[in-house]
DNA sequence: GCAAATTAATGATTTATTCAAG
DNA sequence: CTTGAATAAATCATTAATTTGC
């Protein structure tokens, strides 16, 4: 029985790379259970796919990098390689655990993500479940999501009064090989 | 805000100590929910913080065995320091991720975990989730904690059949400092 | 062309390092 | 200074590309 590995569909895959390159490049709990949310809708998908999809290509991408810097500056160059620092410039908002995915992927027909309960507590590196395939819950956090059709077959499990809402995501996907 | 952070109670501390010394240093996202499952009796606590726990401890294990060692054999000892071992010699069996809980921790009044519905996937370091504060959910894997007592408000998700059935903890405590 | 063999990509885990609360 | 929390790096493992000999 060996264990098969989640192979991303185009437009998951599409997604990812989309939020990545508009500076989601450390989704925190949150996030990434948004993320693997929609995501489901295009294929069977797993939180942990979407955390792990996140740190390796983070991982790579600086990683190539670093070897591309390398092979520009050989080796002994006197200039210092600053690859890992953790506050980047400006441009991409999104250190470590707290960047909202608000407004990172917004155009087309919007999907909204709205957050039912809150806690202080902001979720760690894990810590979530997809109930169904639609309804998750972690860490004191509820999401629904909704298109903009209105919540059709979407569970939602809370009783708290909502707090706020994120446009999300683009339903259409565009061309793509394979 | 600042996020304040879980403290073991004396009786969960025992009780990760003990598994600990057992041999389950390592183990997978359903043996750390059931282990979650179980402390949250003694106090509020959250899968990643047995999660942490653990990681931390072994770490930390391994860590101060390396400087003991180090400081047994100074430094250009010939002899190879063999620490980050994968497969122990054979007194614990467990290994990176499928160690079960069972029988790793067997005496005094038992409590059951009890596996209820199942896959072909054995899980990873993340992915679960506790409901209300007994039931969880994780990878396509139901468990439900019964005390002998019977399962007294314990909640219960599956519609599946039983597949196994784990003795797992002590319920008692003994003594302990703090 | 086309499998077997080898290599490259990348998903999944584990380990090391760092940060920060108390 | 200890230890919980979080991130980054290293590693393992499986699947896809690709190369190679026929």
């Amino acid at each position: 029985m060996p264990r098969t590995r989640w192979k991303p569909t185009p437009q998951q895959l599409m997604i990812l790379q989309d939020l990545y390159r508009k500076g989601l490049t450390n989704p925190n709990s949150s996030e990434v259970q948004m993320i693997t949310s929609h995501l489901s809708m295009y294929g069977k998908i797993q939180w942990k796919n979407v955390f792990y999809w996140f740190q390796n290509h983070k991982a790579r991408d600086r990683h190539k990098m670093r070897k591309q810097l390398l092979q520009k500056y050989p080796k002994d160059d006197h200039r210092q390689l600053i690859i890992n620092n953790k506050n980047p410039p400006s441009p991409s908002p999104s250190p470590s655990s707290s960047t909202t995915v608000s407004q990172v992927y917004s155009h087309s027909p919007p999907i909204f993500l709205h957050q039912v309960e809150a806690t202080t507590e902001v979720s760690p590196q894990m810590m979530n479940y997809l109930w169904g395939n639609r309804m998750m819950r972690m860490n004191g956090r509820d999401w629904i999501l909704m298109t903009d059709k209105g919540s059709s077959n979407i569970v939602h499990c809370s009783n708290k009064v909502p707090l706020r809402t994120l446009e999300l995501f683009p339903v259409e996907t565009t061309g793509f090989k394979d």
